[in-house]
DNA sequence: TTGTATGCGTTATCAA
DNA sequence: TTGATAACGCATACAA
């Protein structure tokens, strides 16, 4: 196309475009130049990646769902650090369903992507992807994992602990959990910081505390209904995500409870929306969007045939009026 | 590689693999299929794509911000439509950058997306965009745009006018409006419907109640406080976004005024938020995900060759206590 | 019923 | 200084 036009062979054009160092006339480079102009040229990406064997600069993104905070945030963060250096990333929303995860990692297989995300996912330790072959795919995982991938973490039962450890201190002394899925292993780690927290705290652990959820609003709002129903009494909660913590604190209210008189309450991943509702809910923040950036990085250094490491990151305590009933110490 | 694995041509290989219509020996079969199955091929969709002739099974999504509300939500949608289709969806966040929207459509035609989905730019009339060669590229606009494209869109103007007109039946005198970049054409559009709305309920049109931001929480709250400060005064206002109203409502809270009694607020877009917050917020709803799910269906259909129509959908106003001085006609 | 050869758009090797 | 040609992995027209 481009050539014909210019007059030359497909061999220039390819060595004018790429700037390969040899000797071309001015002549010759400037039609060629005028040519790929006009006819807004582009090289096929395809043919590229397939003659140079591999590199498709393309990322896959598994998550749970965009349109929940935690992961929107990541999102953008990778999506960032990725348009920076030159990638693009294929958005994959998997709801924590192993099939879609599987049908997922297919696509991104046959489209040969260079690397995948793992976020949101682990659930029933990851039986569907073990013994896989990975290749030559780079893969990184946020947030906890049981396959054996580098990892960009945050101390997620510290995390609860330290919850569970200021709610204590504001003198709560029955404190529930609005957890995850069982076959979450997100949601088992932060409950194990859950059941630290108590025994830190000298609190004991009453199993009829744990209600479990699928984290979101509306799940949260009925696990603590149903709690609240069955008679269950506790002076304190934490949630495993921002939007259970508003689900339950409508189920609090809407039971004539008191947040957080009678129940002091703290959620985690300090979403956008936890200082905005009333009263401001209390929350445990995690770095999401650095953190999807340094995923991108560390994928890049792996590239680059350096060894990475896991990377950790803290947490931060955020105490709004939804948990503090007197002065912080 | 299956091929020799299997005793067997890639011909025969390609043919059993794709099911191709032709007798071959039941052997043969199964000793392709158990090759492919030991050695989990997966057809490498370059080389497909680029014999085939086109057809990626791909689609870029450019939107504003993925970290944003509005665009999650639509994003959610197209995602799933997508994934129903067999197709991947490529994730751009332009921040209405023009020179963003311009690099990523550069990788996008160079990865031979089939198709692109334009959401939240039409910035500066699209100047950047104006008289480029979209090629056989399918386009679909969701949002106003100044581009010949299919659109998925909904009646800006008439939303913004009916929420004026909400407020005006709720005994709002002087209305503000917290709009958006006057380059921003969904801006200039719902800037219209608010002059449109005033009108309509006999209300003067007052340049100084024109609080321009950005659209974000930040600068919702900042326009606010500054017209305060100036000595401006308003009984109702609108904002053009639900993360605008959330912030200029933090200024009246903090300048002392009371919502609705001062000041009655009504947002746009419906935020997942608006409900939660204190007081809740009204505001004008769309179908996003729906939105996105039918942009995607719109592609389909081009790509099938079908003729597409705009499509209109409706927005529903949503009325909660930060609008509500009396009861509802 | 099976296989050989060609070409998709590129880049790299080799020859002129 | 330039160009013809092979090869990347696959699907298909054609041949056997």
């Amino acid at each position: 196309m481009v050539a014909e036009r210019a007059g030359a062979s497909i061999t220039t054009v390819s060595r004018v475009l790429n700037s390969v160092p040899v000797a071309i006339s001015a002549s010759l480079r400037q039609q060629v130049l005028k040519a790929a102009r006009e006819l807004d040229y582009r090289p096929n990406a395809l043919a590229v990646s397939l003659r140079k064997g591999g590199a498709t600069k393309t990322i896959g993104l598994l998550i749970a769902d965009i349109s929940a905070p935690y992961f929107h945030v990541l999102t953008r963060g990778v999506e960032d650090a990725a348009q920076a250096a030159g990638y693009t990333v294929v958005l994959c929303d998997t709801d924590r369903d192993p099939g879609k995860e599987l049908r997922y990692l297919d696509v991104l297989y046959r489209k040969q992507v260079d690397a995948i995300i793992f976020a949101g996912g682990a659930v029933d330790m990851d039986q569907h992807l073990r013994g896989r072959n990975w290749g030559p795919v780079k893969v990184v995982a946020v947030g906890p994992h049981t396959l054996p991938f580098p990892r960009v973490e945050v101390d997620n039962r510290a995390a609860i602990a330290a919850a569970v450890g200021h709610l204590a201190e504001q003198g709560c002394r029955r404190i529930a959990c609005i957890s995850g899925r069982r076959n979450w292993l997100i949601s088992e780690i932060r409950r194990e910081g859950f059941k630290q927290g108590l025994l830190a705290a000298g609190l004991a652990v009453d199993q009829q505390l744990d209600l479990e959820s699928s984290l979101s609003l509306e799940s949260g709002e009925t696990s603590t209904k149903r709690a609240l129903d069955a008679g269950l009494t506790f002076d304190g909660l934490v949630a495993f995500t921002d939007e259970g913590a508003i689900g339950a604190m409508r189920a609090l209210k809407a039971a004539g409870l008191r947040v957080p008189e009678d129940v002091a309450v703290i959620g985690c991943d300090d979403t956008r929306i936890s200082p905005l509702i009333e009263p401001p809910l209390s929350s445990i923040a995690f770095p999401l969007r650095q953190m999807g950036a340094v995923a991108v990085e560390m994928i890049l250094a792996m590239n680059a045939g350096l060894a990475v490491e896991d990377r950790h990151f803290p947490f931060e305590m955020r105490l709004r009026a939804s948990s503090l009933r007197r002065p912080i110490a």
